[in-house]
DNA sequence: CACCAGATCTTCT
DNA sequence: GAAGATCTGGTGG
């Protein structure tokens, strides 16, 4: 990902990122899951507006925008166009797995990263990342190995606006935080 | 495996 | 004062 890239809508960025290797102090690894959120979506931390919490998504794009979920996670998201921002969900770790194991205090590479409050405990991300540009230290990125196949379904853990397929994972990872939901 | 309660706190109404 | 973009460990099938 170059940097400009982010200034696009929170949909496509999400996407784009699958397959892309996000390293935070050379810990990370593979984004298999992500979510978009953005200014017309009621689901959003944005949808009413510039708050003191949301403001790093209003601010630049290429930044972090990292917030508390339920006074105990911190989550990671990356600015896209104004008022928008991609949720990391899930990594398949790659690198400084004995750090994140440390800091997760579990050995399953499956739970390392699997789930936003996970991931960025793995990765050590808190108040400290919000609002810093993602295109220089801690952070560095890697392009995807290969061809990706992207899955789209809907988000976790909200009630509005929870129709709209917004999650896009890696096809068939282990490491995604839930599985894409059966088809029949 | 499914369901549920509890932890914990910032933000905005 | 209520509501969360969550996670963990418990219980019960």
């Amino acid at each position: 990902m170059d940097i400009a890239d982010f200034d696009r809508p929170a949909a496509t960025v999400a996407a784009a990122l699958i397959g892309h290797v996000l390293l935070v102090e050379g810990v990370g690894g593979t984004i298999v899951e992500t979510e978009a959120y953005d200014r017309t979506d009621p689901a959003s931390h944005s949808f009413a507006g510039p708050t003191r919490r949301n403001a790093s998504m209003f601010g630049p794009p290429g930044r972090a925008y990292v917030y508390r979920s339920y006074g105990l996670h911190w989550c990671l998201n990356l600015v896209c166009e104004s008022g928008s921002a991609v949720l990391l969900r899930a990594l398949a770790p790659s690198a400084g797995l004995d750090t994140m194991r440390a800091r997760r205090g579990l050995d399953d590479p499956r739970r390392l990263c699997a789930g936003p409050g996970r991931l960025a405990q793995a990765l050590g991300i808190d108040a400290s990342h919000d609002g810093a540009a993602l295109d220089r230290a801690p952070f560095a990125w890697g392009p995807p190995e290969g061809p990706v196949a992207v899955a789209a379904t809907t988000r976790i853990g909200i009630t509005k606006a929870a129709e709209t397929p917004w999650r896009f994972l890696l096809a068939g990872s282990p490491y995604v935080s839930r599985p894409l939901p059966r088809t029949r």
